[in-house]
DNA sequence: TCAAGATAGTCTGAAATAAGATGATCTGAC
DNA sequence: GTCAGATCATCTTATTTCAGACTATCTTGA
């Protein structure tokens, strides 16, 4: 049936780790992970500066810090990341009218233009990678994992610490 | 119902990024791992040794090029992490008679007490972790998590790179 | 036997990461 | 008003990570 690779692919990994859901977790994140990557990066983009991109876009952030936390980004990091989109003007910092300690940060034309062509890309990947797995089982496992945040889990969720 | 959290926890968070399921996977995966590395910390383990440790122990596994395959490690990052345990003396090499450019690694007896504890602590904080969600419904997640490895995301799976 | 190429483990250096410190600014209690 | 403490972005620094080079060894095929 549907488990050929588990075999292959895990039949070595010690049971504590195949038994759980933290070491399972990890692998298939990070193999996801890298299929976004490798996708994005012909456009100089990979996760990360996607994930910035779009969420800037989306203007639902008005503070850096408040980016960092809704994508699960280390403060430090990201201005690394802001710098970065800055740089090749896809992102732009101005001063908050209501807070001088604060940058908002906006998004360019250009911005908005390579993020249309990276949003398709990542769509297209997550349809290729999950070619094999019915829209429904897809929605089903989302759901499941986003509901691991209503338990314990929560408040390991938005720590400190880069996921991307 | 379940999902309480979501729009708590993501509702800013950008729809291309909420539909997919790399970058729930990643928020979900860097939760778990902060979990089991805060309860491993006490024993001076992480993750990381803790999954070479059990590796080790079973013994499938025959050289560290292995070792690395099969936990997902870069083959670098192994040796700093077999170092680090052999220093504690956790583990221990030994030349491989049938190979001299092999290290055999194994566990020591202390090695072999301290991942008995260890174990421990990692499925207690699974349990705790998951404590809301039924041990049926763990292992659906489980099952369907493996299965995606039957499609194409199985060619992300084993590549060189780090994941823990 | 030898050469060519693969493979195991290690090392090096460049890049990424994140904890903590800093300077500027805001907020609230008095 | 002002002072103490919180907050925002940034910088500094120590650590971690990983690609690529390197040595030693094995394998294969002439």
């Amino acid at each position: 049936m549907e488990l050929t690779h588990e075999a292959g692919a895990c039949s070595k990994v010690p049971a504590v780790l195949r038994e759980g859901l933290g070491w399972p977790l990890a692998r298939i994140a990070h193999a996801f992970a890298a299929a976004h990557n490798e996708a994005l990066a012909p456009l100089g983009l990979n996760l990360r500066t996607f994930a910035v991109l779009v969420t800037v876009a989306g203007g639902a952030a008005r503070s850096q810090l408040e980016i960092a936390q809704n994508v699960g980004l280390d403060k430090t990091t990201l201005v690394a990341t802001i710098d970065d989109l800055e740089r090749r003007a896809f992102v732009f910092r101005k001063a908050d009218p209501d807070d001088r300690r604060a940058r908002i940060v906006e998004i360019t034309a250009a911005g908005e233009a390579l993020m249309e062509q990276a949003g398709d890309a990542v769509r297209a990947t997550e349809r290729r990678v999950l070619a094999d797995t019915s829209p429904e089982h897809v929605e089903q496992i989302r759901a499941s994992l986003l509901a691991l945040l209503s338990g314990p889990l929560y408040a390991y969720f938005d720590r400190a610490g880069s996921c991307l």
